[in-house]
DNA sequence: CGGGTCGACGTG
DNA sequence: CACGTCGACCCG
């Protein structure tokens, strides 16, 4: 109780002290600065003791890889925000996902990495920020993109339907912006109850307690070219559960100030407001592939990926099943994939 | 593209 | 014997 009554007061001091703002505090202040600068030579107290134990260390200072750059919450487990740069160029290459594997970062501390046993088992998937597809031509910032560093819990569905489509949209891009520039990552946003009281509220999961977010963002800046400079932003808030294709990307636009305020972050604080930053859903669809579309993607991945002949016509009928019929480029893969396992598997060696 | 599971196998 | 790695296989 005494413990109580000493915080209200403290509180209520406080309060008093950052908002009246009357003549005689002012001459407070200033007697007071004039106390510090006489008094400069000699360090206070908490000055002694920070030189001689050092400051509170939150280790979210800005960490740089490959392609890709984050601040890390090492409350949370996971990343703050996670920095991308997209382009034509970097989309072309050979770097596969199967060749990697999820680990601890390294950089991180033991006391505030994750690890992969927190999220086997606990109906959350391992999702990455900065996404693995983004970073085709080379196998060493890939490899860095399954650090647990740039990975929150998501939702299954979220990360192979919705979310997948979004990282797609964000690589169609490249196609017509010569730059994207991609800033992701996880947000525990607040639910009002019935008493309309306001409350954060998330899952931990794994011995190491790593927070499951209520949502994903997204900011997406590209820029035409460099003597243009035309620039276009878009920022997105996404539930961390289901999406389907009925609901649309613009669904989910906000402006970047309504997002600012939920992540507390300045996203791009060096963005000239001053010039014209176009709304990125105007400038460009905002549409993510539809159903059909998505499908005959995904059955082109599975195709390349095929080892058997039987296996390979199973994911065909699967998509006549669907009632969608290959286009041109599916077919072409498909005819392929035939004939390099017609030859693997036939009898006479050759 | 985005993610899983499982068992065979080699190692301490 | 437990444990880690890896490839085959599975899902949306």
């Amino acid at each position: 109780m005494a413990s109580g009554l000493k915080f209200v007061r403290f509180f209520g001091g406080f309060v008093c002290g950052v908002t009246v703002s009357t003549g005689a505090s002012v001459v407070a202040v200033k007697l007071y600065l004039q106390h510090e600068e006489s008094t400069q030579e000699k360090e206070s107290a908490v000055q002694r003791i920070i030189k001689l134990y050092g400051l509170p260390v939150d280790g979210a200072e800005t960490r740089y890889y490959t392609n890709h750059i984050l601040s890390y919450d090492q409350s949370r487990r996971t990343p703050r925000w996670v920095a991308e740069h997209l382009s034509n160029e970097k989309l072309l290459g050979k770097a596969d996902r199967k060749h990697c594997k999820f680990k601890p970062d390294p950089s991180i501390p033991e006391l505030f990495t994750a690890h992969n046993e927190d999220y086997l088992g606990s109906g959350w998937s391992r999702g990455h920020m900065a996404p693995a597809g983004d970073n085709k031509f080379s196998e060493q910032s890939m490899a860095e993109t399954f650090y647990l560093s740039n990975i929150v819990p998501q939702n299954y569905e979220n990360n192979a339907g919705f979310w997948n489509r979004l990282e797609m949209y964000c690589r169609e891009l490249t196609e017509r912006f010569r730059d994207v520039w991609v800033i992701s990552g996880p947000l525990t946003l607040p639910q009002a109850g019935e008493d309309k009281k306001k409350t954060v509220s998330y899952q931990l999961i794994g011995k190491d307690d790593v927070a499951v977010p209520t949502h994903l963002y997204k900011v997406i800046l590209v820029r035409k070219d460099h003597s243009s400079d035309v620039l276009a932003l878009g920022a997105f808030v996404v539930p961390n559960a289901p999406i389907g294709f009925e609901h649309q990307l613009k669904e989910y636009q906000v402006s970047l100030t309504e997002l600012e305020r939920m992540a507390g972050l300045t996203f791009f604080p060096k963005l000239d407001n001053s010039q014209d930053v176009k709304n990125l859903c105007l400038l460009d669809s905002c549409e993510l592939m539809d159903f059909k579309q998505f499908t005959l993607y995904i059955t082109g991945r599975k195709v390349k990926g095929v080892k058997s002949l039987v296996k390979l016509e199973k994911i065909m009928a699967e998509l006549k099943e669907a009632s969608i019929t290959p286009d041109e480029y599916l077919t072409k893969v498909y005819f392929e994939k035939k004939q390099e396992l017609l030859q693997k598997e036939s009898p006479q060696v050759k």
